[in-house]
DNA sequence: CCAGTGACTATAC
DNA sequence: TGTATAGCCACTG
């Protein structure tokens, strides 16, 4: 079977724990996608339905900049959203950004491997 | 083929 | 921290 880009990309942003957060650049290296960061944030914007009643619940939320900053203007009704669902989770959001340093995810070798069994 | 665009990044100041 | 600039890649017209 052929996996999509975006199917890797759903799959890994999945596999970011709960209370952590990852780049855009991140989830496209760890999808096999390096220089791809800007795809990424493309197949999360063609998201089916984020709402509810969909067999997949992407984790878009833990997605970040680079810099920890939400892709989203600050006020507007993604951003807010996107840092509700974050606080949700226990991740301090500040000023439309979050602390790296603190919530960024670093993968570990038996937990990649792990998600691999998709 | 070229130019513009975008939930991006790295670098320099 | 913030802004500016230049790459980046996929897509569109």
């Amino acid at each position: 079977m052929t996996i999509s880009a975006q199917d890797k990309i759903w799959a890994t942003v999945n596999m970011i724990p709960v209370g952590n957060v990852a780049s855009y650049g991140q989830i496209a290296d760890l999808a096999g996608l390096p220089g791809r960061a800007r795809l990424v944030g493309k197949c999360l914007g063609q998201l089916p339905t984020n709402n509810d009643n969909s067999d997949m619940q992407v984790a878009w939320h833990r997605v970040l900049r680079a810099n920890g900053q939400i892709a989203f203007a600050a006020e507007s009704e993604q951003a807010l959203k996107q840092i509700g669902l974050l606080q949700e989770e226990n991740v301090a959001v500040f000023n439309n950004r979050v602390k790296l340093a603190q919530y960024q995810w670093q993968p570990e070798l038996a937990e990649l491997l792990f998600g691999l069994k998709y």
